[in-house]
DNA sequence: GCCATATCTCTCATTTACTAAGATAAATAG
DNA sequence: CTATTTATCTTAGTAAATGAGAGATATGGC
């Protein structure tokens, strides 16, 4: 139904209806984060740390304080509280002991990722709907708004 | 390139891919979000708040607080503070005296804007690429995509 | 009309989490 | 071995959220 009336429409109407579909989306990911995460018992950031740990692997404090842009003090606190609802575990590195390797603990994460499974069967369902050619278009929009929003940020932190 | 390998794959192969890159894709959102934020001066839940209420027109406090999930007395801070940016201003709403209406002030948020435009016109460039039948699917995704996050906000929201 | 109740925003005390500065400990360079 | 650098943690101060509740206005039953 949106797909045919929108496969009538000129591509400037396309697009112009595109932006703030984009953005309603997005934005409504961010509140999907904070539900889940009020959810958990954590605040959104933490949770959204202990995906960028899950992400990368067993990774250091400073690491992280460098990825998410915290200062050292916040991430120390971040780990505590991850800690302490035994979702992380901190471990020596056995190279340099000043390193403090976090690493989640995928036993006991289980029940966070249950609460991800019902949007991801939603998409999925949407997704399956999709012919191959269709679910390129959206692999390459994703992949390429991606990079340019990488490369956006890092303008806008890098000096300027 | 993208488009070339992927259209050669299996949809099975590129729902696999579609999954991480819209959760990158996602994140880098976020940061951007983040990084608009710190230029302007405010923190990042206040523009993402006025981002909102652009969205959906003049808001009351309350409806603001039940969008964003936050009390009623975060929100009346979040108004003071966006108040005090002249970003947005309050309103007494005529046909009920203990309702407060909050506008955008859109002669004063152009910087704001134009801290975005680099963003959208990249976007821009990239949607210009596709044809009127690829366009018509992004946003038929985004669009359901958008209302089975708020779906599943609820669900996670309200009770159970 | 009047009263009880509900609704809406704001206030205030408390709590949580961040920053900035600096302390501590370990690794590395000279 | 000493000095410097690197990495994490500690602490004091601050910003913003929560939760409880006050004050003002609206609404429905009588």
């Amino acid at each position: 139904m949106a797909t045919k009336k929108a496969s009538q429409e000129g591509k400037q109407a396309l697009v112009g209806r595109l932006m703030p579909a984009m953005r309603r989306s997005s934005a409504a990911g961010v509140l999907h984060g904070q539900a889940i995460a009020k959810k958990v018992g954590v605040n959104s950031s933490d949770l959204e740390c202990l995906d960028l740990i899950l992400l990368n692997g067993p990774s250091t404090a400073g690491e992280i304080a460098r990825r998410t842009g915290l200062t050292s003090g916040a991430v120390t606190g971040l780990i505590d509280r991850l800690e302490r609802l035994d979702l992380v575990e901190r471990m020596a590195d056995a190279n340099d002991r000043r390193k403090v390797l976090v690493r989640v603990r995928e036993d006991k994460i289980g029940p966070i990722g249950a609460l991800f499974s019902p949007l991801e069967k939603s998409i999925g369902a949407i997704l399956a709907g999709y012919s191959r050619e269709e679910l390129a278009t959206l692999l390459d929009f994703f992949e390429r708004s991606g990079e340019v929003l990488l490369a956006r940020v890092a303008e806008l932190n890098g000096g300027k």
